[in-house]
DNA sequence: GCTTTACTATTGACTACGCAAACAATCGTA
DNA sequence: TACGATTGTTTGCGTAGTCAATAGTAAAGC
């Protein structure tokens, strides 16, 4: 039997399925009952929570997709999802006619505040019942280092 | 200004995004190189990486949808496709009709192995050069967690 | 001033799933 | 032994996302 090459224990190996596990578990929930409620997918969600907290409530399509980590197209097709549904407009740049705002209308800041009450709070549990606080900056610590650095000088944030 | 609310700094929040940006940075970049480098998506390879370790290389379709968390007719279709490039064979299992086993074939086994050197190599890399042993054990534990629980009840199996 | 290079956004074609429905086979129970 | 409930698998349809190609705009070199 010469297989036994594959079958492997490595640290890497634990910690990447570990890491698919984790997501498609905690996702899965989060993003099913985030439908069910509020007929928004997780990146819709991620999308709105960006532009409450954008200066003017609006941001370039380009750096909407940066932070949620989509790419130019997967963004426009988000938004336009978002504009259908009336939670965001699309605005021009006087500066550069490149560039289109997306920008949080007044019901989309409605509707992310209605799905943030059961959102965060769905979340906070599942994660805080099975890991305590302690555990849980060791854990954003440690994916913070896996993910890239966008933010990688959090020297005053320290919780 | 009433938006405060939602900016927001939570231990959940700051893991939950960690856990999303880890998961998609690590696969993104992993799931790009054995897909050009193979042709396989990671779920093929984890699909094919359970068959090589299991008794006489058959398994189950329902419990490799388990395994992999895919549903049932996610497998189905990725089974399709693994069959169809010739990696695996279906097979029936004679004491139930219902049940169709996925069979790993030579070539599937050729393939693991060739993708497997190259994709365990990338992964540890990527791992590695991120986090030392001591931390990988640790987000192996942590994210286990969050993971649920298909081993738990490792009652002799105390690590 | 042009021309080349780089950036922003959109579209078309495709893929990897999920969900719900359908169906066959098996099991439990009476 | 008949029958409802459960299990294993497949299929139709829908959706979120990718990549490659396109086009418009801006900036840089000369």
């Amino acid at each position: 039997m010469p297989s036994q090459v594959l079958i492997e224990q490595s640290l890497g190996a634990q910690a990447f399925v570990a890491l698919l596990r984790a997501h498609a578990t905690v996702t899965r929930e989060l993003s099913a009952r985030l439908d069910a409620e509020h007929g928004l997918t997780i990146s819709d969600f991620e999308v709105l929570l960006r532009l409450v907290a954008a200066p003017e409530r609006r941001m370039r399509r380009v750096d909407l997709a940066q932070e949620v980590l989509l790419t130019a197209s997967g963004i426009t097709r988000l938004l336009d999802g978002l504009e259908r549904a009336g939670f965001v407009e699309r605005d021009s740049c006087p500066t550069d006619r490149r560039v289109v705002y997306a920008v949080l209308t007044d019901d989309g800041l409605a509707k992310v505040r209605e799905a943030a009450a059961t959102h965060f709070a769905q979340r906070d549990e599942l994660l805080g019942t099975r890991l305590d606080d302690g555990e849980l900056i060791e854990l954003a610590s440690l994916l913070g280092r896996l993910g890239g650095r966008d933010d990688a000088a959090p020297c005053d944030a320290t919780a």
